[in-house]
DNA sequence: CCCAATGTGTGGAAGATTCCACACATACAT
DNA sequence: ATGTATGTGTGGAATCTTCCACACATTGGG
């Protein structure tokens, strides 16, 4: 199971946000135009790689991802942290707070998430 | 000057890191093994997008980032964004700080840094 | 001056990823 | 039952990215 290309991660991402599709369907969320047939070999590698898995109704397959977005999330992230940040996720995290252009209500939000971690830490780590 | 290839990346990051140096230098703290000749053919495609310039010192170019790297983290950030969060950089942020394993000095740290932002967003925004 | 070491330029191979035309299959409304 | 809509399977083509062999150029020490 490895990673997932450009094209692999923009329909992953079709099916983790709209749930179990057929290419028709997934074709019309798609990020970007794209051929039916193109889609379905996409599809296929996903099958293969094991991200998906498909049901026959009717005529046609339903393809569900297998694996939550989380666990691509992190990855990602774990990559971005070691080419910029040395493997350092706070400092990532820093960065990108002093950089992106937050609203008050995202801020305290973020306080209570800092709070609650720093909690979770003194308590029994974990 | 569109996006960076993985192999791009790799050549870019040991620019960032370690500032100007001919083909033969780079490849030495370079994250993997990597002939000569493959690591100056991505430099050529460097050159030709942009990404970095070169000057000839003794018989060697000697290479040199033109762009910092927050640039390249950012852009990839937002595009994380866009593909698991709807955009929203504080959800993004949030989810990591969930799942990452952080000290506690990484925690105070953070906070430092979210208050700082909450106190610039209070003043004059920016 | 000459050679060994170090660099460069070039052209194309190899691999990965994405795309798609076309032939055939199946559901189902008429 | 038959035609139309909709799907699938297949085999390559096109493109992107990465790799590298080889011929030639330049430097500097002996």
């Amino acid at each position: 199971m490895e990673n997932l290309t450009s094209g692999e991660l923009e329909v992953m991402s079709v099916l983790w946000k709209h749930g179990s599709m057929k290419p028709a369907e997934i074709q019309k969320y798609f990020p970007r135009p794209i051929k039916n047939a193109a889609l379905r070999s996409i599809l296929l590698i996903l099958l293969e790689k094991g991200h998906v898995r498909r049901e026959k109704v009717g005529k046609a397959f339903y393809y569900t991802s297998k694996t939550p977005p989380q666990n691509e999330f992190l990855s990602r992230i774990r990559r971005l942290a070691k080419t910029f940040f040395q493997g350092s996720p706070s400092n990532l995290v820093a960065q990108i707070i002093r950089n992106e252009k937050l609203s008050e209500q995202d801020i305290s939000e973020l306080k209570k998430i800092v709070e609650e971690k720093a909690r979770k830490l003194s308590k029994g780590d974990k």
